[in-house]
Parts: structure tokens; C-alpha cells; sequence
DNA sequence: GTACAACTTAGAGTATGCTCTAAGTCAAGC
DNA sequence: GCTTGACTTAGAGCATACTCTAAGTTGTAC
């Protein structure tokens, strides 16, 4: 159960190879958001270089915040061929837009707990005997 | 109900400000998260000034994506006083790393996506007559 | 004095997304 | 021929974080 012909990958290799666990592989394909996936004689799943492709691409949507209700949509666009393109494309521009908009607010919020960080380093040197320099103050 | 002495605020005054619903904000008083806020004699709460700037860092540290568990680590940690000024710190510096690296994978995610639109994009010029570029393949 | 709106509580319910269990099949190795 | 391990299924269970409900109190406005 090593070398199976052509490229194909049982649900295990597909696990270790994207980190998803194989209970979420087998869930994935359940809720429809990667295609009923093709069977050995005994079966197992068997997984194309495509499904894995697809399921590279899935995760990085997932792991963008991109709902699981919004990935099936995708994928049945997906599957329905080249007259969806437009209609995929805007799905993706509008999550893209998501993510612009969510790197901005988590930026800035970096930003304010990094001044936090920097306000209780100036105390903490303060309370070890040194006078510092004073950051408008900011409690908590 | 409108002008209270000092600038003391009703829940639904807080809640306009930070955007938390009332719900979450008694919610994030029973588990913790912000200390027992004063009480008029009726009963209502009063927020100070003072519970006000905590919920906004509080928010902050939330839609960072610290589980509110931390969140909670870090106002008991608070309530204790400044010997513990050092572990608030730590904690907060580990969850600024947590930030940039959650920075840096939603990067290179969007960039894939960025990638993807583009594809889709020059298909559907394609499609529609025209002869252009081909970006190396990318599927789904 | 009664309607109304804003608040109070404890605790139940919901949304999202997995994650795990139980029972069973199957092929290979000893 | 029996153990072992990887797989299969349907469906239950869990983690996180709210979100809502029901029943009750209070204070002002008419």
C-alpha cells in the first residue's frame, strides 16, 4: 500500500500532504466542497494530483476566512464549467476585497498592541529603578 | 436618561460606542472579561470611562483572534496589580507574534488569490474573441 | 394609574466548523 | 485462519463565541 499506479494518493498521504485530517478530508466531500472523489476496487478513496490541487486552493480560502457555505458555492460554480468564470471570478474579487480590508484592520490593531507593549516595557523599566522617557499614558 | 452625572454610560450607550452588542456585553462581564461594572441604584450598569477604554483594547485583542480564554488570562492578570506587568507583556508579545504571522500567511494567500483572478481573467478575455498572455496553469 | 422603554437575571439556543465514535469491510503478513 | 491496520459509513459530540428568551423590575410620560 505504498506505490499505487499512476499519481493517485489514498486519504492518508492526502492528509499528511495538505495537514487537513482525513475525518475533515471525508467531511469536505460530504457537504459537497470538493466532488464525490473517485474509489480503488475496495473503496478507498483515491485521490487525483487535481482533487489535491483543488483542496490546496480550498484551504487557502478557508484559511482566509472565506465561509464554508461561500467555498461550496464556488466549487459548484466550479463544476457547472466555463459559463460560470464571471460569476467565480466576482466571488473571488469580492473576498479579495475581505482580505485587503481585514489585513488593514489587523495591522492596526498590531500596531495599538504593540504601543501597549512598548507603554508597559517604559513601566516595567520604571519600576526597576531607570526614569524612561513618558508615552501618553494608556491604561489597562 | 440622558445626561448622567460624571460620563458615566448605560450598557446601550456602550454598546453604540463599541459596537458590542448589549448581549455581549453582560456576556463579557459573567465570564470575566471585564470586571463588575458599577451599578446605579436601580440596578444599571454604569460604565466609566475607564471600563470603556478596556473594552476598546479588549476588542482589539478579540478581533486579533485571542481566544477569549487569553483575554480573560490577561484582565485577571490586570486585576492583580503591577507585579504582574511582566507576564501581561510576555503575553501580549506572543500574541503580536501570532498577529504577524497570521499577517504573513493571509499575504500569501491573497496573493494566490490575486494570482487566480487574474487567470480567471485572462480566460474570460479568451473567451470573449481576444488572444492574450497565457499565465502558467493554474486549474479550478 | 397605566403604558412604555430600558434595564435586570438565569439559562437555553444557535452558528460554525470540525472531530470523534461505533460498527463494519478488506487485504496483507504470520 | 487470525491479527493488524487502513479504510468505510452514518451520525453523534464538541469547542468557541456569542445570541436570544422569558420573566421580572424600574422610572418617566401621559
Amino acid at each position: 500500500m505504498d506505490q499505487l499506479t499512476d499519481d493517485l494518493l489514498t486519504i492518508q498521504q492526502v492528509a499528511d500532504k495538505t495537514g487537513l485530517s482525513t475525518h475533515t478530508l471525508r467531511y469536505y466531500e460530504k457537504i459537497g466542497l470538493i466532488q464525490a472523489v473517485d474509489r480503488a476496487d475496495n473503496g478507498h478513496r483515491r485521490y487525483s494530483p487535481g482533487d489535491v490541487g483543488w483542496l490546496d486552493f480550498l484551504k487557502c480560502l478557508r484559511s482566509t476566512g472565506m465561509p464554508v457555505r461561500e467555498v461550496k458555492r464556488y466549487a459548484e460554480l466550479y463544476e457547472d464549467g466555463d459559463q460560470t468564470l464571471a460569476e467565480r471570478r466576482a466571488l473571488l474579487e469580492t473576498h479579495r476585497a475581505r482580505i485587503e480590508a481585514d489585513l488593514r484592520e489587523l495591522t492596526a490593531n498590531l500596531e495599538a498592541i504593540k504601543y501597549k507593549i512598548a507603554y508597559y516595557r517604559e513601566l516595567e523599566a520604571r519600576a526597576t529603578g531607570g526614569e524612561a522617557e513618558t508615552l501618553s499614558a494608556v491604561s489597562n
